[in-house]
DNA sequence: AGCACGCCGACT
DNA sequence: GTCGGCGTGCTC
């Protein structure tokens, strides 16, 4: 990178800054600098461009130059938005680093990387020059028009003043008003960092005497509505400290009117707080803790690997005490004064890590994951910045923060797919990602998890990382025992009742009645995958893409996963007309209510993802569940994933087959990890759990593996098939989607792309063939996968080779239409 | 990504 | 004859 030196005895020069637009856009685009702020610019800074004929974006400045460009003329930039960089060299870097492996553009990265609130979807604001000086003569009609307009309102958006001509054209002119001085051309930043206030409603405290509490309903008796408000008042107060205006009115049902009424008559008062918009409680409690024995010999071990690797593997058991082991090593990083980012998948961040981190390390810790808001998200960013968060907690997109002086990187539960993003483009793997960004910042980085992806333990066997085992259950809690039965044998025997055998219902029942608690795992979600008409076999499809619509109890209606097409449900058959139409499948809305048929008295909540949509849902599951208001829980993956609760003695996995018949190559390592993954959740403090895995191939190697917990031998076996059949980690995987509104021409695209990529890359190249969803939004989609040994070969030549291929090919007319979306390590 | 330019179908 | 569909190419 240019640095940009200004020589005071010479005639000031023009400078041009090469900026990164946050659009997928291969090239990066050259701007001329004002001289008025020709000082303001520096790398990493944010500037207002013209892109286009009327488009303005914020994009980063990449690079600073005092050359001009030869082929064109270089636009002026509009404005420089920072006093300080918001990016510095370590995520420049990490972005080119990304744009070349995943083969992606810089402006995808910065779209990914950057929080909303800082990218300023910026809207042009127009307003009247108020001290210019001109000739109306000597103005055109519609600029005329124009200045006649802004009279009246003062200020209008470029869009307006296209409605207002009835052209879309308006650049030039407004360019021509701005230029004599007319008008003023601003933008609307909406950078609000108002400290957040919220509204908390307290009960008058008169009313905690039981008297008066008794008077108060009775007055209330006539006032339903208020009545109700009250009472939701006091359901609420059992698990919240405080309780938010805002809340309050949702959980009553209840409108504001009908609170201030309430407040007028001093039942409740009202008291605005300010708070910080990322935690509510700023707990600053120092909890004491020793390491075990086998913890202590295995941070030794860590830290000692670290003194050759940068990398390390902690592969511990579930309820090993991991964390204990992390805290110790973040300690260390802040009493060296460097940063540190704990990486965590997405679903684990809402529960009870980060409140044991929050209590431990206090306000130095910032949390960033995506059900943020953009204005949390911006205030976590500029904390990083200005090194006030020593520590960050954060799902994959937290490797984009600005960390000036990182040391440490933790990616717990390594292994979890959540890391990977897979749409929009960058498609990176946060994991992956990490290591190089520790890299850049000579950090060290541990990744942790009961059962390690393939790729991490094949690296710690090869020795390119190092590998700690972290052995025994943390606080003495034992393995959970685990008992598989064949569905297919229990309803020869007719002994099943809807999904579950009568070996899962006794364990049900006899948790149920000593006051344990339940969790079932079905992996998928909705109510009925498909329905089907048993007359003519008809299934209702999605519009757009080729999948089976899914009905959903929720709304009483058919979505489509893939697209978010929704229909009303059909109540005959369109195809034969026939009524009589079956729900075949079951996801987990039909176990949950099939099981509350079964057990009537029994507490059933589920949780997947339309059932925790909303940011404080899956929390407040979360707490009823831990609290014991909640018997069963039925639930997808996300059960799996990190929590931890005590009073769980019973797992049932209703159905393993779905997870082994996947059609993908990491099927069996999924489901050992899954398998084994939600067997971890089971009896914990001092309670041996019981699992249940309920499947039709009960024999299958995979299941008897978990049942044996015999990670290692899941390895071997897995590592022959990769190998024999070039899959990671043996070989490194690229997958090319090709998609085509039409069918036929997209078939020969394909194959024609094929052709040509097997010239240069010979048998590596597999395909093209139709994925499991032919097609999605009305695209067709051909895959086409190549496959790299990992020895002898430049991956990096592989790319450059791939990308002057794609190019060309794009370039060809004969391949219009179709476009292609490259999948690097597509897990 | 947007937006303009450009070439083919259903309307006054 | 035009209005408007979206298909393609360019943006410093």
């Amino acid at each position: 990178m240019l640095e940009f030196h200004e020589t005071q005895d010479t005639a000031r020069k023009t400078i041009f800054v090469e900026v990164i637009l946050p659009l997928a856009i291969s090239k990066t685009y050259t701007y001329r600098v004002p001289y008025d702020i020709d000082k303001s610019v520096d790398i990493g800074k944010r500037v207002v461009v013209q892109f286009g004929k009327s488009k303005i974006y914020t994009a980063i400045i990449y690079n600073i130059s005092d050359k001009p460009p030869g082929l064109y003329e270089a636009k002026y930039i509009i404005d420089v938005l920072d006093e300080e960089p918001i990016v510095n060299h370590f995520q420049l870097s990490l972005w080119k680093w990304m744009s070349d492996y995943y083969l992606c553009h810089l402006g995808e990265v910065m779209q990914a990387a950057l929080p909303a609130a800082l990218k300023l979807a910026s809207e042009t604001k127009i307003t009247l020059n108020q001290s210019a000086e001109f000739e109306r003569r000597n103005l055109s009609d519609k600029e005329f028009l124009i200045l006649d307009a802004l009279e009246i309102h003062s200020e209008l958006r470029v869009s307006d003043i296209s409605k207002l001509l009835g052209q879309k054209t308006v650049f030039p002119l407004l360019r021509a008003l701005f230029e004599k001085g007319i008008v003023l051309i601003s933008e609307e930043i909406s950078e609000k960092f108002k400290p957040r206030r919220k509204a908390f409603i307290i009960l008058n405290p008169f009313y905690n005497d039981s008297a008066n509490r008794k008077a108060l309903f009775e007055v209330l008796e006539r006032a339903p509505k208020q009545l109700e408000l009250l009472l939701a008042y006091y359901k609420l107060e059992k698990y919240q400290q405080e309780i938010a205006k805002s809340d309050l009115i949702e959980a009553s049902g209840s409108s504001a009117a009908v609170l201030k009424t309430l407040l007028e008559k001093e039942i409740f008062f009202q008291e605005n707080k300010v708070i910080s918009r990322l935690s509510s409680e700023e707990l600053e409690i120092f909890m004491k803790f020793e390491l075990n024995e086998s913890q202590e010999k295995a941070l030794s071990q860590v830290k000692e690997a670290f003194s050759e690797r940068d990398v390390v593997l902690l592969y511990g058991e579930t309820s090993s005490g991991k964390t204990q082991i992390y805290i110790r090593l973040i300690e260390q990083m802040l009493s060296e004064d460097r940063q540190t980012l704990y990486l965590l998948p997405e679903i684990a961040l809402t529960t009870q890590v980060i409140e044991r981190l929050r209590e431990y390390f206090g306000n130095q810790v910032g949390i960033y994951h995506s059900k943020f808001n953009d204005a949390e998200r911006a205030e976590v960013w500029q904390k990083v910045l200005k090194g006030e968060y020593k520590m960050v907690l954060g799902a994959r997109s937290s490797i984009f923060l600005p960390f000036q002086n990182l040391g440490l990187i933790i990616v717990d539960e390594e292994h979890e797919s959540s890391y990977k993003q897979y749409d929009p483009a960058p498609r990176y793997h946060a994991r992956d990602t990490a290591i190089y960004l520790a890299h850049l910042h000579k950090a060290k980085i541990v990744l942790g998890s009961a059962t390690p992806s393939l790729e991490s333990f094949f690296n710690a066997k090869i020795k390119k990382y190092g590998f700690v085992t972290l052995k025994g259950r943390f606080g003495g809690v034992q393995s959970p025992l685990i008992e598989v039965v064949s569905i297919g044998e229990e309803s020869k025997r007719k002994t099943m009742q809807s999904h579950f055998t009568s070996v899962l219902i006794n364990e049900i029942t006899g948790a149920l009645s000593r006051k344990e608690q339940v969790i079932l795992f079905q992996n998928r979600r909705g109510y009925t995958p498909v329905l089907l008409c048993t007359t003519c076999g008809y299934t209702p499809k999605c519009i757009n893409c080729d999948v089976s619509l899914t009905f959903h109890k929720s709304s009483a209606k058919l979505h489509c996963h893939y697209c978010g097409y929704k229909q009303e449900l059909l109540n005959a058959c369109p195809a034969c007309g026939s009524t009589k139409i079956e729900q075949k499948g079951f996801g987990t809305e039909k176990i949950e209510d099939e099981l509350q048929l079964l057990f009537e008295n029994a507490r059933i909540a589920r949780m997947d993802l339309d059932s925790t949509r909303s940011r404080n849902s899956f929390q407040l599951l979360l707490n009823n569940f831990e609290e014991g208001r909640i018997d069963i829980l039925v639930g997808t993956q996300m059960v799996a994933k990190g929590l931890d609760f005590g009073n769980v003695t019973t797992i049932g996995i209703v159905s393993a087959d779905s997870m082994l018949k996947y059609p993908d190559f990491r099927a069996f390592e999924r489901s050992f990890q899954m398998l084994s993954q939600v067997s971890g959740r089971a009896g914990r403090r001092s309670k041996q759990g019981k699992v249940i895995i309920q499947a039709y191939d009960t024999s299958h190697r995979v299941i008897s593996q978990v049942v044996r917990n015999d990670y290692e031998e899941m390895f071997d076996t897995e590592i022959l098939e990769r190998r024999n059949f070039h899959y990671p980690p043996i070989y490194r995987l690229i997958q090319l989607d090709v998609k085509h509104k039409d069918f036929t021409k997209l078939l020969n695209i394909a194959t024609s792309l094929a052709g040509i990529l097997r010239l240069q890359f010979a048998d590596r190249i597999l395909g093209p063939e139709a994925p499991l969803i032919g097609r999605i939004r009305n695209y067709y989609i051909q895959t086409i996968l190549i496959k790299v040994e990992k020895e002898g070969v430049s991956i990096q030549k592989i790319k450059d080779a791939l990308r002057d291929i794609l190019a060309t090919f794009e370039a060809d007319p004969a391949n219009k239409g179709a476009y292609i979306q490259i999948d690097v390590d597509p897990y």
